[in-house]
DNA sequence: ATGAAAGCGCTAACAA
DNA sequence: TTGTTAGCGCTTTCAT
């Protein structure tokens, strides 16, 4: 059994509670330092490591932060989580990581577990929106933010990339370039950055003074290769005119490479592709991909941030960071080709 | 302020010890059914969540286990905490996950501060050898289990893939094609993998009566596109004859790649790629890389299995688990040219 | 079958 | 500046 606080106080001459005074920073000011190092030498000297647990039965607080993600394999979201755990590593803080498959009920299971763990604040990096979860946390003030997703309507902390900004940029280039008949791939409607694109998209389209029906746009079902896959045969089989996809993700962009592989067409000569994101990777698929920068690991860093400024100061107002986002131009887009 | 057990109990009519063992699966059956009823009823009620920090602080279990990895977004430990989490979860545990990025302090503040937090046991992906943080577990009775790395002179729990079938499966599918000059970019020999691995490219060699001159092995200092780059940058300068190389992982194998666009050679026509791990992605990079295939998410899922196996019974004694592997070809290999 | 009492290891009033 | 006391919420003897 390891040495407990009672017995590097026994050790020092001096009651538990002096110990405690001595060994906790904040409070090392109220005892003689004479004392202070006798009860230090005793803890070296027993090998004296507190129990947290102890500690946080006494305290409400753990030390812990939640991070919610929907899946964890998804590359996107490890350089969310690293962010999320330098910073709160440095802060003295632990994260404890929950996955939910992007299943209602298991997010409901997992934050339910993480707040039964007492951990002192969360970061949901979960899309959905409308979510009633939020409005559970939001009414039991637990402090949280919101990762990658934006709900103005709600007093609460959100971090997100500026993705009116990167749609724009995609846009834009693909406008210079000559493109004129530019179909959207959609993220699904449930999460908050597929709307924020979409809307985008319609938008620009519009600023660009090109026509709605000749950039049609085709909702996925989900942020994963398949749908990108299914989304852009149906483009190509109604909207045969199309030179060029502005795809809502990576994987969905990806997913317009294989459809271009099985129909004998070239990338970018045939059709032009951009994606969002900027996942690991991207840069090695063949074209590399044309796709808006996002800083994930700044999401993450920043999300922490945030969570923390709530725990110094829980009276402290919400406030939304949106986070600049930049269009790496690579191989698969170019000029449309000549009709 | 959530109701605690006192409060359930009093609602109940009940005193709180009562309640205790009316809400424990364990303890139930020494309670009254009629009473346990009320005590559930009570507790449903009042929406009493249970406070695991007071649990653990008597019983000294958190239902917890620690993971250990080098870098979350290395895009191998994804699933291997995947699997960790999901068998964890279904038997009632969470899983507190730590980056070490493979610095030895980080790694020991990391392991301290996790069995600080009073971790029920740990699962280490840290795949460096002779590692002290290893045997003062061992000596301190933690239950673990290491993954991706066997210590065949320690008694610990471990789960692998089977590297030397994947080497040879590999080997042999390179010879089959025709090749007689391989090299071998190895990975760090500070890492179980990269000694396993090079040693059996060695033996293979020599059953396939290759000649060892003609087989050059490079070791890379990382893991690391980068590092793959360099050594291959190297042996394509000493052994410009040869023309396959076998990397140690994926990410060496598409170090290669990009040499191969440098130097204006194509792959497969001009040298076969052979990577190992088959990583998300490396079927999209061009050509798609032929790999060995390792069941990362099984590597997790048993580890998770091996703790609380460990935890079931104290006394069980170690075993390691070697899960097979399999080669897949793809686009990257292919007979070498004429010469 | 239930209650009483003690205590896990720590910290925070309060008192001296 | 230090000690005393109490208690966080739970489980576990021991007694009834």
């Amino acid at each position: 059994m390891s040495a407990t606080l009672r017995d590097v106080a026994a050790a020092a001459g001096v009651h538990a509670a002096t110990a405690s005074r001595a060994l906790n920073p904040e409070t090392l000011g109220m005892v003689n330092p004479a004392t202070a190092k006798r009860v230090r030498e005793a803890a070296e000297r027993l090998g004296y490591v507190p129990n947290p647990i102890a500690r946080s039965l006494k305290t409400n607080r753990t030390l812990s932060l939640g991070a919610v993600v929907p899946d964890i394999t998804n590359p996107l979201f490890a350089p969310i989580i690293r962010g999320i755990e330098d910073v709160a590593v440095a802060a003295g803080y632990n994260v404890l990581i929950a996955n939910t498959d992007n299943e209602p009920d298991r997010e409901r299971d997992q934050v339910a577990s993480l707040r039964a763990r007492q951990v002192d604040g969360l970061i949901l990096a979960t899309a959905r929106i409308e979510d009633p979860v939020i409005s559970t946390l939001i009414a039991d003030k637990v402090p949280i933010v919101l990762v990658n997703r934006v709900e103005p309507d709600l007093p609460i902390f959100s971090v997100a990339g500026d993705d009116a900004s990167g749609i724009r940029q995609a846009l834009r280039h693909l406008h210079e370039l000559g493109h004129r008949r530019i179909a959207h791939i959609a993220g699904p409607s449930s999460t908050s950055t597929g709307v924020v694109r979409r809307r985008t998209f319609q938008l620009e389209i519009g600023e660009l003074g090109l026509a709605a029906e000749d950039c049609p746009i085709v909702e996925a079902a989900s942020y994963q290769i398949e749908d990108g896959a299914g989304c852009l045969r149906t483009v190509l089989d109604e909207h045969p005119g199309v030179t060029a996809v502005l795809a809502a993700n990576d994987l969905l962009a990806i997913g317009c490479y294989e459809v271009l592989a099985e129909r004998g067409l070239s990338c970018p000569a045939d059709l032009s592709v951009v994606g969002f994101n900027d996942i690991p990777f991207v840069d090695k698929v063949w074209p590399p991909l044309t796709t808006v920068h996002v800083r994930h690991y700044d999401f993450g860093a920043e999300a922490a941030r945030l969570v923390l400024e709530q725990l110094r100061d829980p009276a402290i107002s919400p406030k939304s960071v949106l986070l600049s986002v930049s269009l790496v131009v690579r191989g698969s887009t170019a000029a449309p080709p000549d009709r």
